[in-house]
RNA sequence: GGCCCGAUGGCGGAGUGGUUACGCAGAGGACUGCAAAUCCUUGCACGCCGGUUCGAUUCCGGCUCGGGCCUCCA
C-alpha cells in the first residue's frame, strides 16, 4: 500500500487509484525559455521516483504519466524578441536542453509530454464551456474566470477570498469584475504569437493550459497531480477551479502532491528572480555526474526544504562511491535479492532518506541483487561499477568552462593510465618506492586515484 | 498583515511515551613498503518555557528562530 501526502487533506492518505489498470499522473513541466536550474530538477526527479514506484506496484504499463511543456508564455515571447527569432526557435532549443539535462539526472521521459501550443483548440473549447456555464466572461479582449461563481474556490490553498484580495501584490486590472478573477485568454497584437478564437486573436493564460492538456490526454479526473509547492496558489487552485467548473463538479485530481524547495547558502530560496541559481548544465560542466546530483536531490524528503551546497554534492559522491564499490567483486556475494525494505520506505510518502539508509544496509550486507533492484526504484546504481569509477570523457573545448580548460588539457585516457600503473608496478618490484610514489602522486594530481589490492592495482577518477 | 511548513549530533537525515537509525566527516586499531580501499572499535544531538504522565525528544499549549505562499516562480 502506497501512502501519499495530499496537499488538500494536509495529511498522508492511503493511495487508492480510481483504476489500478490505468493510474494517471500529471506534473507541471517547464516553461521553456532558459536552462533548468537544479531547483527545477527537484520535481522532475521526485516524480520520476514516484513514477517508478507506481510502475513497480501497478505494472509497467499501468501508469500514464504526463509532464507538460509550456511553450507559449510572455517570458518566451520576450526572450524571442530579445534574440530576434521566432518563439518556436527558443522553445525548441530549451525543450531539448531540458530533456538532456533531466536525462543526465536519470529522469526517464514521461509517457506523454504535451505542448501547450498543440492543445490550444482544447483550451478554447474549455473556455467556451466556462463562458456558457456562467463561470467566465469576456472583457476588453480578455476572457476571465469569475472566481465568485465557484463557491469551492480556495480549498486547495486554504485561503479565503478576503485574504487573497488583501494580500494581492498586483494591481487589479480595471476590466475585472472581481479582483480575484484570472485570465483564461488574452489578446495578442499583430506581432505576437496568437491563435484565432471566438474572442479574437489571442493566446491562452497559463492555468488553462494544464487543465486542457489533462482533459485531453488523461481525462477529467486524474489520480495524482504534482508540482512545486509554489504552484499551489494560484496555479493549481485555478486549474482545479476551471476543470471542476467545466466538468460538472468532477474533481480534477484525487491526490495533490507538492515538493518543497531547494535553497542556497543562508537558507534563501533558489529562484530565478533572486538570481541565486545554479543550472544543471553548469553542475555537469563542473564534472559532477548526473547520478551524484540525483542522489543529492533525493537525500532529503521531497516535502522538506533542501539546502544545496558543495558539501551536499561531495557527500552524495562519497555515498555513491561506497554503494558502487559494494557491487564490485569480490565483495559482491549476491544473496537474498529482496529490496522490500527500500520499497516499503518509498511507499510511505516517498521517504527517500529512509530508503537510502536501507539501501546502504543492503549494500553493506553485500546483497548485490537486492541493492541493484532497490537502486532501480530510486534511479540509482544502474551503471556498471567500473564505468562509475573510471568513466568520464575528455572535455571538449566548447563544453568546458575557460577556467577549467587548463585542467581539461591534462585529461588522461584509460590506456595512458594503465601504462603508468604498469610502470609503477615495475618500480615497486625493484623496490624503488620513491618512483612508485611519484607516479601515484602525479596521477592523483590529475584526479586518478590508485588502490592496491590483492588482484593488483585498480584505479578510479576521484 | 493573512495562510502554511519546519526546528534532532560537526554536516545530511530517520524514528520513537521508557535502551535515540543510518550515512558523511572525526578519533583509535587491523591491513599496507607507505597510502588508498575495506573491516573492527569509538566520541558527539532531540530550539526555549510550561502542562499531561511513574516517565516527554515523542502528546498538548505558549514562545523564539528559520523557511514558503499571498496571481513571475519547481
Amino acid at each position: 500500500m502506497i501512502r501519499l501526502h495530499d496537499t488538500r487533506a494536509r495529511a498522508k492518505r492511503d493511495f487508492v487509484p480510481a483504476d489500478p489498470k490505468r493510474v494517471t499522473m500529471y506534473v507541471c513541466g517547464p516553461t521553456v525559455y532558459n536552462r533548468a536550474h537544479i531547483g527545477n530538477a527537484r520535481p522532475a526527479v521526485v516524480f520520476d521516483v514516484l513514477a517508478r514506484l507506481l510502475r513497480h506496484t501497478y505494472g509497467e504499463k499501468a501508469l500514464v504519466y504526463a509532464r507538460n511543456v509550456t511553450d507559449v508564455d510572455d517570458k518566451i515571447i520576450e526572450a524571442a524578441r530579445a534574440e530576434g527569432v521566432d518563439p518556436s526557435a527558443v522553445t525548441r532549443r530549451y525543450e531539448d536542453f531540458y530533456l538532456a539535462d533531466m536525462g543526465a539526472l536519470g529522469v526517464r521521459p514521461p509517457d506523454l509530454a504535451p505542448r501547450a501550443t498543440e492543445t490550444v483548440a482544447e483550451m478554447a473549447t474549455m473556455i467556451a464551456r466556462l463562458v456558457a456555464a456562467g463561470h467566465a466572461y469576456e472583457a476588453d479582449g480578455h476572457v476571465l474566470f469569475h472566481v465568485p461563481s465557484d463557491p469551492d474556490y480556495g480549498a486547495l490553498g486554504r485561503r479565503d477570498r478576503e485574504a487573497m484580495i488583501a494580500g494581492a501584490r498586483v494591481e487589479v486590472a480595471s476590466y475585472k469584475k472581481d479582483p480575484a478573477d484570472f485570465v483564461l485568454w488574452k489578446p495578442s497584437g499583430e506581432s505576437v504569437i496568437g491563435w484565432d478564437s471566438p474572442w479574437g486573436r489571442g493566446r491562452p493564460g497559463w492555468h488553462i493550459e494544464c487543465s486542457a492538456m489533462i482533459e485531453r490526454h488523461l481525462g477529467e479526473t486524474i489520480d495524482i497531480h504534482g508540482g512545486g509547492l509554489d504552484l499551489i496558489f494560484p496555479h493549481h487552485e485555478n486549474e482545479l477551479a476551471q476543470s471542476r467548473c467545466a466538468h460538472d463538479g468532477a474533481e480534477l485530481a484525487r491526490y495533490w502532491v507538492h515538493n518543497g524547495f531547494l535553497s542556497m547558502a543562508g537558507g534563501e530560496k533558489m529562484s530565478k528572480s533572486l538570481g541565486n541559481v545554479v543550472t544543471v548544465g553548469e553542475l555537469l560542466d563542473e564534472g559532477h555526474k548526473g547520478e551524484t546530483l540525483r542522489l543529492a536531490l533525493l537525500s532529503a524528503h521531497y516535502r522538506q526544504p533542501l539546502e544545496w551546497s558543495s558539501q551536499l554534492i561531495a557527500q552524495s559522491k562519497a555515498t555513491l562511491d561506497r554503494l558502487y564499490r559494494s557491487l564490485m567483486p569480490p565483495s559482491a556475494s549476491g544473496r537474498g535479492g529482496n529490496p522490500a525494505p527500500v520499497i516499503e520506505a518509498l511507499a510511505d510518502d516517498l521517504s527517500t532518506p529512509l530508503a537510502l539508509a536501507r539501501l546502504a544496509e543492503l549494500a553493506r550486507l553485500g546483497d548485490v541483487e537486492a541493492t541493484k533492484r532497490a537502486g532501480a526504484l530510486l534511479g540509482l546504481l544502474q551503471q556498471d561499477p567500473v564505468e562509475w569509477f573510471q568513466g568520464g570523457t575528455a572535455p571538449t573545448p566548447d563544453r568546458v568552462d575557460p577556467r577549467l580548460r587548463e585542467e581539461a588539457g591534462t585529461f588522461l585516457d584509460a590506456t595512458e593510465i594503465q601504462l603508468r600503473i604498469d610502470r609503477r608496478a615495475d618500480a615497486k618490484k625493484s623496490r624503488d618506492y620513491a618512483e612508485a610514489d611519484r607516479i601515484r602522486a602525479d596521477l592523483a594530481a590529475q584526479g586518478v586515484v590508485l588502490e592496491d589490492g590483492p588482484q593488483g592495482t585498480i584505479w578510479r577518477r576521484g
